[in-house]
RNA sequence: GCCCAUAUAGCUCAGUCGGUAGAGCACUUCCUUGGUAAGGAAGAGGUCACCGGUUCGAAUCCGGUUAUGGGCUCCA
């Protein structure tokens, strides 16, 4: 006798026991039409759910994030029972929903096509048109195991073999396509209304590079045609933003054959670049940092002694030269400890700041490249804080607070932090991860931030906090790390004299902001869709004259703006003013400054935005005011050249 | 590194059945001096990524290499 409590307080009662399905039917046939799953008590469960006790009650449907999953989850199957028609022979494995999405991955003799992606679409669609009813059932591991090995699925089998002894499993049957799943599921394929295939790519069976490679068929999934139309449309305008894209229009950088993953810059780039440079510059003085700059190439025993070598050698660039060999620096800090080794260090001498823009090569397997995201040849805004164990917290919240301010000079708001622990392979007692987890912990908690815990992830060296950013079409970018290190110190012998008198092993913590320069300038290019603030952009403004007779006038200003620290350059040619609007416009200039008789009559510039804005006139006065409160905005600065 | 795809003018891309290449934009020259997103004309520009094979003949078919793209794995 189950009595039903509604999302609305309502209540119903039934004699027996009743299905989400009835419960959906009674409040209306609409919902019941509308209805995927439902939920008891926090729990989904598929629309043919019998509910036998009290509880609360809730129909989902696509409305609902939960509604959006289970149409997901569902269209991967419906992906498979579409792959299992068209080629009975593929075997399927595991297919789990993502975001916007799904996959699936297969077992075949060989990789889909393009046109089988196509095919596969279409049965999709044919068995979604015919209204197939989903059922769930339920079958001891045991038989389950042998009901897929029955069906020639191997994959399924092994999957069930792992699953803990006696526990019961669901399926789901639509049609001839059986599946193992914990569901729910949409009661229907009918309800599949709007999806679509996005692409094909190999996966490693278990995620494991030693497995054989399976066929992965990407596919997205909504409620409806108007969100996948949106979705779609999404995609575009991401692909619009693309930096690799923006970098070539623009005239930023590009790479070629002869040095993949290595960027060659060009001057526009290279202003960015070096803003970008010059602005954590400034920003380090204030924590009383020391930048130094340590050699390329080093002796391939100090990478030995380091520990690199032996965990990265692949990965590591090597040279020789009259019988010894190099190696190219992968990383900063073996230079800088022995910055810190030069003369004897004090207690007194601690916390120790040693900052470098430190180029480092790192042979990065080919597959991998992506643009500036992922290079082989970057520049870290490296450092390393050399102090005791008693101040670690203190500079770990120093260089919390640094890593906020200099995200937000950018414009990123949503940052997002996480915590790695120790991993199964580690150096140094567990006394020592206690103690280096513990002040990391506390720190963050200290500042009441928030965190994702992410156990085992830590470097082998020791605990890490890692800062995300979130952009502003939602997509997430790791940059900033900050790593505390018990062991390079000890391996490189650096040590101080402490108080009392006795020669002790500093802990060094190993930080980055922005991460890499390269990376955080594709980051900021897609973030702003090479929109740069005014105080990033290359090129500030552009004077453009209308006809001749204003190139004087035009060149006279260009100079004066020039003398007061702005990025300006002039566009003298003989094209009409519009051809000259939309030029500049498209290379994303933020001020167009138009000059025309007017303009030279009256001593002013009409002020054309990058946006279209039509600002109208203004005199060069009152454009500098403008341009310094636009750029102190941004809480940054004029370049000195 | 692994799977799949791609590589044609500076850029974006066509190129059918194997018969030694085209467009638009950009570039150069000329005309045009025009007020807020493309004025007109003419010209120049290609070892069809690279190496090899099949063929009378290869941008096109086959093999290899390199790079790029989408994933997977990895990321000190």
């Amino acid at each position: 006798m189950p009595t039903i409590t509604l999302p609305d307080g309502s209540h119903r009662s039934y004699d027996g026991s009743v299905t989400i399905h009835q419960i959906a039917l009674d409040i209306g046939p609409g919902l019941a039409k509308a209805a995927l799953a439902g939920r008891v008590d926090d729990r989904l469960v598929d629309t043919s759910f019998s509910v036998e006790n009290d509880a609360t009650i809730s129909i989902v449907t696509g409305k609902d994030e939960d509604g959006i999953e289970v149409i997901r989850h569902s269209a991967a199957h419906l992906l498979a029972q579409a792959v299992k028609e068209l080629f009975p022979d593929a075997q399927v494995t595991i297919g789990p929903v993502i975001e916007n999405g799904f996959y699936y991955d297969f077992a075949y003799e060989r990789p889909f096509t393009p046109e089988d992606l196509e095919s596969i679409e279409a049965k999709m669609a044919e068995l979604a048109e015919r209204d197939i009813p989903v059922e769930r059932s339920v079958m001891p591991r045991d038989e389950a195991v042998t009901f897929f090995r029955n069906m020639g699925e191997e994959y399924k089998a092994k999957i069930i073999q792992d699953i803990p002894q006696n526990e019961e499993l669901s399926l789901y049957r639509q049609g001839d396509f059986i599946d193992l799943c914990r569901g729910p599921h949409v009661p229907s394929t009918s309800s599949l209304k709007a999806f679509k295939l996005t692409k094909l790519a190999g996966a490693y069976w278990r995620g494991d590079s030693n497995n054989e490679m399976l066929q992965r068929v990407y596919g997205t999934a909504w409620a409806d045609k108007k969100q996948l139309k949106q979705y779609l449309h999404n995609i575009e305008e991401a692909e619009k933003r693309d930096h690799r894209r923006i970098g070539k229009q623009l005239g930023l950088f590009h790479f070629q054959e002869e040095a993949p993953g290595m960027v060659f810059w060009h001057d526009k780039g290279w202003i960015l670049y070096r803003l970008l440079e010059e602005y954590i510059r400034n920003k380090l003085i204030h924590f009383d940092y020391r930048e130094v700059h340590t050699p390329q190439v080093l002796d391939r025993s100090l990478w030995e002694k380091s520990g690199h070598l032996a965990k990265f050698n692949d990965e590591m660039f090597t040279t020789s030269s009259e019988n010894r060999d190099y190696a190219l620096k992968p990383m900063n800090c073996p230079g800088h400890v022995q910055i810190f080794n030069q003369g004897l260090k004090s207690y007194r001498d601690l916390p120790l700041r040693i900052s470098e823009f430190g180029t480092v090569h790192r042979n990065e397997p080919s597959g991998t490249l992506h643009g500036l995201m992922r290079a082989r040849r970057f520049v870290q805004d490296d450092a390393h804080v050399f102090c005791t164990e008693g101040q670690i917290e203190q500079e770990v919240a120093k260089l919390i607070d640094l890593t906020f301010e200099v995200y937000r000079d950018f414009g990123f708001e949503n940052i997002e932090l996480a915590f790695s622990t120790r991993p199964a392979k580690r150096v140094g007692d567990d006394a020592l991860w206690d103690r280096a987890e513990a002040a990391l912990e506390s720190t963050i908690k200290n500042k009441g931030l928030e965190y994702k815990l992410q156990p085992g992830e830590g470097a082998f060296y020791g605990p890490k906090i890692e800062f995300s950013l979130r952009d502003c079409i939602g997509r997430v970018w790791q940059c900033g790390t900050i790593q505390l290190d018990f062991s390079m110190p000890g391996r490189l012998g650096a040590q101080y004299v402490a108080e009392d008198g006795v020669r002790n092993t500093p802990v060094m913590i190993h930080r980055a902001i922005l991460g890499s320069m390269e990376r955080f300038i594709g980051i900021l290019i897609e973030h702003y869709a090479g929109n740069l603030p005014l105080w990033l952009a290359p090129v500030q403004c552009v004077l453009l004259n209308i006809t001749d007779r204003q190139a004087e006038y035009t060149q006279k200003v260009t100079e004066i703006l020039r003398k007061q620290g702005f990025r300006v350059i002039s566009d003298l040619r003989n094209e009409k003013i519009g051809f000259k609007i939309r030029e500049h416009t498209l290379q994303r200039v933020p001020y167009l400054l138009i000059v025309g008789d007017r303009e030279v009559e009256l001593h002013t510039l009409s002020v054309r935005t990058r946006s279209g804005q039509d600002l109208g006139s203004k005199d060069i006065d009152e454009l500098i005011r403008i341009f310094v409160e636009e750029v102190e905005r941004h809480g940054s600065f004029v370049m000195e050249e």
